[in-house]
RNA sequence: GGGGGCGUAGCUCAGCUGGUUAGAGCGCCGGCCUGUCACGCCGGAGGUCGCGGGUUCGAGUCCCGUCGCUCCCGCCA
């Protein structure tokens, strides 16, 4: 921490803790925190007093420190603690290299004790490994006290802070919207809040301000910001929660162009402010077709090589069965070159097994061997073939290869995501590099063939790429981008509908027709009507732009009080049963019998 | 909704092919200690092995069920 915040003197304090430096000694000082360690050696006990800022070595001894070594004798862990004294500086074999304070130390002449403390459920900053996270969050406020946690949400603060500093100096405004608003059938499940008022009605948690802000560039906002949580009542994973906040952001009288140059330079700007990798500007671009062909996925991760290769057109009329059906039935057959690697068989059936999982029917490995392979497939393959195929991979004496045949979807996904596992599992990445980049040229539309229908890929509100041509959804392409950090998407926008016959087009080819669309979103739609400016913006994940600037394993350790995989909140015990009388009066029913109050 | 991993002292964990009284480190409690900073030394307390059932002469260990946490797939416009 480089600077510490202002603090004026009152009775429990006149400095932070760790502002006890050299620039004090021979001052009195009086400082107040939690006891941190104790060190009592009988005539003389050591305390490490912390604070937010840093901690700092009280001294205690009979002669100076008179009724409070009593008081020292008897401080347990975490107590808390107002202590006055002189600021003295350590002989030079007690200096504490370690510590920031450690070249000074606290002679305690006076110490009060504030509050007791009881033995916390796990050490604070222990040596005995990481207390369990459920624990963790049952305490979260202790949890809280470590160094760790205390500098991931001091980072969040200034992120948080940077943005802000940032929009403003660019005239946007900040905006709040609601929090209670209407539910959105399509898309994520919505959280609902029962009406008392208007029973049997159901307020939604927003997933996100998307048509509020739509509505804001209509009544002429222009340039709109706002730092909003929102719902999602969908399962968690290390990088989810259900509420979540989110970087809104939305501008009237721009291009795609105007959209990406504001905010690549916003992100320069605050990964700037926060110690956070250099942006280069003009930040990299992709095309979606791009990313999709060398990566497998829309988000890809630059910082590593093994790209995809197309390799069907190469095993046409092959020998091998699986790859004949795979092509007569439309799929198509990529591999990767992982390179020269060693890998036990087993580890190759796990190779498989997660193919599997990812959604293959199978996984062809292979090591080029001479001219051809040593792999299990390899006697399927003709000689012609196998040399075809080390060309187009590159492959080289050793070299491990990955073959997929299905679908091009579940190729890519399976290559993409094995492409990623190859590379933390034989450790390619640079923590040091990082990449940026703009995926755009989208597809405004993917066929859901379990649905059998068109689906948006962005959402409904997006503009199509010139002229929409209704009979050919397939087709169009979309004013979208996506900003992706190292393989991870931190935000997405595009250029909307303003124009409320090309919006119901788009409902219509995604299936909605025009009395739904009017139910759902008539206001929206009659809004376009009385004067809507060409608008867009983009939204940004605060959590997963956070966790990442801190390196955190989960989006958890950069959320105050989280929620565990199951939406539980172990400190509050949320969600929780409600007595009888709060459902009659909100006229809701509970189907199981045991929580319908009591 | 599906799959994997985990659950043993306050905490982190060990506990073999089932076999006496379930261990370690940290923490906690008591004692000693005037230069420590993960202080040290001596002593001590502390266990429904997540829960329920089963197999067995015998279960922390094997089987079934269940709960919780976690990771992944589905899902997340």
């Amino acid at each position: 921490m480089s600077e510490l915040p202002t603090l004026h003197a009152n009775g429990y304090r006149d400095t932070w803790c760790g502002a006890v430096l050299p620039d004090r000694v021979d001052s009195q000082t009086r400082v107040a925190g939690w006891v941190h360690r104790r060190r009592d050696h009988g005539g003389l006990i050591f305390i490490d007093l912390r604070d937010r800022t840093g901690i700092v070595q009280l001294v205690f001894n009979p002669d100076s420190s008179g009724a409070s070594f009593e008081l020292a004798h008897k401080l347990r862990a975490e107590d808390v603690l107002s202590a006055a004294g002189a600021v003295v500086r350590r002989s030079p074999e007690t200096v504490n290299p370690e510590l920031p304070t450690g070249e000074v130390e606290l002679l305690v002449s006076d110490a009060e004790l504030l509050a007791d403390a009881e033995t916390p459920p796990f050490q604070i900053e222990g040596y005995s490994g990481e207390a369990s996270e459920d624990l963790r969050l049952r305490y979260r406020y202790l949890d809280l006290r470590r160094e760790q946690m205390r500098e991931g949400l001091m980072l969040r603060h200034r992120v948080v802070a940077a943005i802000r500093a940032f929009y403003d100096s660019e005239g946007f405004i900040e905006v709040e919207t609601p929090m209670l608003t209407r539910s959105t059938p399509e898309g994520a499940r919505d959280f609902l809040v029962p009406s008392r008022i208007q029973q049997g009605s159901f307020y939604a948690l927003p997933q996100s301000p998307q048509l509020f802000k739509q509505l804001l560039m209509v009544s002429g906002f222009e340039r709109y910001y706002q730092i909003p949580r929102c719902f999602r009542d969908e399962a968690t994973r290390a990088d989810r929660q259900p509420e979540f906040t989110q970087l809104d952001v939305e501008m009237a009288f721009v291009e795609k162009e105007d959209v990406i140059a504001v905010n690549e330079r916003m992100l320069a700007y605050v990964f700037e402010r926060v110690g956070g990798p250099k942006v280069e500007l003009p930040m990299q671009r992709m095309g979606f077709d791009e990313a999709m062909s060398r990566f497998g996925t829309d988000r890809p991760d630059l910082r590593f090589g093994l790209e995809l290769v197309d390799l069907g057109d190469a095993l046409r009329g092959t020998g091998f069965k699986v790859f004949n059906s795979v092509l007569e039935g439309g799929g198509t057959i990529r591999g990767i070159n992982a390179g020269k690697r060693e890998m036990a068989r087993k580890e190759l059936d796990g190779l498989i097994s997660r193919a599997q999982e990812l959604g293959a029917k199978g996984l062809v490995w292979a090591f080029r061997e001479g001219d051809g392979w040593r792999s299990p497939t390899a006697k399927f393959l003709s000689a012609e073939e196998l040399a075809e195929l080390n060309r187009r991979l590159g492959a080289e004496e050793g070299d491990l290869l990955l073959l997929v045949a299905d679908k091009p979807a579940v190729t890519n996904a399976v290559l993409g995501q094995m492409r990623i596992d190859l590379a933390e599992r034989f450790d390619l990445i640079d923590p040091d590099d990082h990449r940026l980049v703009w995926i755009v040229d989208w597809p405004l539309f993917e066929w859901n063939e379990d649905e059998r229908r068109w689906d948006a890929v962005h959402h409904p509100f997006t503009s199509p790429d010139g002229e929409f041509d209704p009979d050919d959804p397939g087709a169009a392409r979309a004013l979208a981008y996506d900003v992706v950090w190292n393989g991870q998407e931190l935000g997405g926008g595009s250029i909307r509908n303003h124009d409320s016959e090309v919006q119901r087009a788009i409902f219509r080819a995604l299936g909605i027709d025009d009395e739904t669309a009017e139910a759902r979103f008539g206001f929206l739609l009659d809004a376009l009507r009385y004067g809507a400016p060409p608008h867009g913006g983009i939204a940004y994940g605060i959590d997963r732009i956070v966790q990442r600037l801190w390196g955190a394993e989960t989006i958890r350790d950069v959320i105050a009080f989280p929620k565990t995989a199951s939406g539980f909140d172990p400190l509050t015990g949320a969600p929780a049963p409600v007595d009888h009388g709060q459902l009659q009066e909100l006229g809701v029913a509970v189907h199981k019998p045991d929580l319908a109050g009591h």
